[in-house]
DNA sequence: ATGAAAGCGCTAACAT
DNA sequence: ATGTTAGCGCTTTCAT
């Protein structure tokens, strides 16, 4: 019963009479014996631990995602040390340093926007991951939901209940998300031979934006039958405004939002049909990648996830 | 220029020539050496880790608690492990053995409510810090929210105003801070000799609830001239109901909510005066307690962190 | 089939 | 003041 010799039992490598493999494997049961992955580690180089490096402080969009990284990883027995580099690059820096000096064996990068940010994959010597937010190299890995289709899932709901006259509310115009998801309703409408209604409106992501888009869509596009928003906050926005103008939602417009954001689609009056973003799955591509990559299986590109729909009062009636 | 010599230099401990130190430090400049956190996790048994244990799944509450304890624990090197237990004890269990196997140093263990939960100090040989949710032994250390004196700033603040009609408004009557919340108020009220109006509402901690409570208010205590809500979220529906019925905040009643929520205190028409619970300094002291803890120098008991008063349109003309 | 020994990168004690 | 050595807990040769 050599250290060697248990080493061997436990791993289940080397060759071992069966009955003393039991008996070692009995024994580690009885004295609940681990073997120390920091031991393990210091042999081997390998931490069985990822950095979880966030640009931008952790928001909303950050928690799911980070569930869904945890879910995948910790199936393959691999921990999430957390940074936030609170949107400072010298704090990203100090960082990455640091995680790396831990020899993690790989990194998640997100951050609070589905604009590009800057790749910092070639300066490390071990795999990276994009998380919803993309990396601005084509060549690394990122990835993201799917805007676009995003998009498109609001408009083929609006289209088949029957909606032609649809406007868009989006966020702020130097947002990418603004645009790709205008993108997708227009390829939406397209087979149904109309467009956006109006212009599209550009603004914030918040609610008080929204009611100020509302009272633009009453004065310049009365006559449209549904809108598309590109958060659910602006979508909450309209509907507040529209009611308080006493129209009908959904009978004389359908209202769809996006983000699925509990507190918000289920405060609204009514409760709001929205776009999914499905960031816990975005989480769980984004950590399998990075295993196959740290099992020497790397891909790259961009990686679309794709959005789901969720139907409520506000696009049809109960 | 041996290891042992670089390790004193690099250490500054030890009997060096100072222009020997200098060298050495010069050297590990310039190939960008950094000493092994794993070796010498290895060799002292620490590893400048801590286990950050969410029992609820991480959410809204959780974010500015796990910034602030990072800040801390940053400035000490120390990097955190994050693990959601998604509130399931056997995948609690699961992570408690796979952190220790992994040598942190301390444990955080939070969650998403303000009610006692049981303790894990006993099983671990390694500091535990309980912050916003307190751990149900008086012996652990335990970081929380003052909910009592947050209640007394929101009840303190309307007295001030010349408020004395004043009721409230809870979540679920089984959550402890909807009546620690009133007890504060309470306290408040006791030097102008005042009770709360009516009996106290409980509900829920949602909007629904708020607008459903506004209209019992307005049916049962017409004459009340504010209102204090234990989330912001009831405050919020408490106004929209108000506003429907062509009430005048705050000219005409007052509304105080509890949270202080970045989205909903804003986008409420008009924005809301809110009690901030500080969730940052509260993940700051739970970190700066393990730290000490850490160095032996533990502490114990229910620390409360006092709350904010952030004063908008909702309970004081702009 | 098992045991012995070397070494991962570091530090603390000891020897020079 | 500097170099040498042993050992943290494990795995992997290599010898038995």
């Amino acid at each position: 019963v050599s250290t060697g010799t248990a080493s061997k039992a436990l791993s289940g490598g080397g060759q071992l009479r069966p009955s003393t493999r039991q008996r070692v494997l009995a024994a580690a049961e009885e004295l609940g014996f681990h073997p120390s992955p920091v031991a393990r580690a210091l042999l081997s180089g390998r931490t069985y631990t990822v950095g979880l490096l966030t640009s931008d402080s952790l928001g909303r969009f950050s928690i799911p995602l980070l569930l869904g990284a945890e879910d995948s990883l910790a199936t393959g027995e691999i921990a999430i040390l957390l940074c936030d580099a609170r949107a400072d690059p010298i704090r990203e820096q100090y960082y990455i340093r640091t995680l790396l000096a831990r020899q993690v064996d790989g990194f998640i990068v997100t951050g609070h926007r589905s604009d590009p940010r800057p790749s910092i994959t070639a300066s490390l010597p071990v795999p990276v991951v994009y998380a919803y937010t993309p990396s601005d190299n084509p060549d690394d890995l990122s990835v993201v939901p799917d805007d676009v289709q995003g998009g498109r899932l609001a408009g083929q709901h609006l289209i088949a209940l029957g909606r032609r006259r649809i406007a868009y509310v989006g966020g702020p115009e130097r947002y990418a998300a603004s645009h790709l998801r205008l993108r997708g309703l227009r390829q939406a409408l397209e087979p149904a031979e109309v467009d956006v209604v109006g212009d599209p409106l550009f603004g914030e992501w918040q609610e008080t934006w929204g009611r100020q888009a509302g009272q633009v869509l009453l004065r310049s596009t009365p006559d449209i039958d549904a809108v598309f928003c590109a958060s659910d906050q602006i979508a909450r926005g309209v509907c507040d405004t529209l009611r308080d103008h006493s129209v009908g939602i959904p009978d004389d417009i359908a209202v769809v939002g996006f983000d699925n954001w509990d507190e918000m689609v289920l405060a609204s009056r009514p409760p709001l049909t929205s776009v999914d973003m499905r960031l816990r799955l975005v989480g769980e591509v984004a950590a399998n990648h990075l295993l196959q990559a740290i099992a020497g299986r790397p891909q790259s590109g961009l990686q679309p996830v794709d959005c789901g729909l969720v139907v409520r009062e506000s696009s049809v009636r109960s």
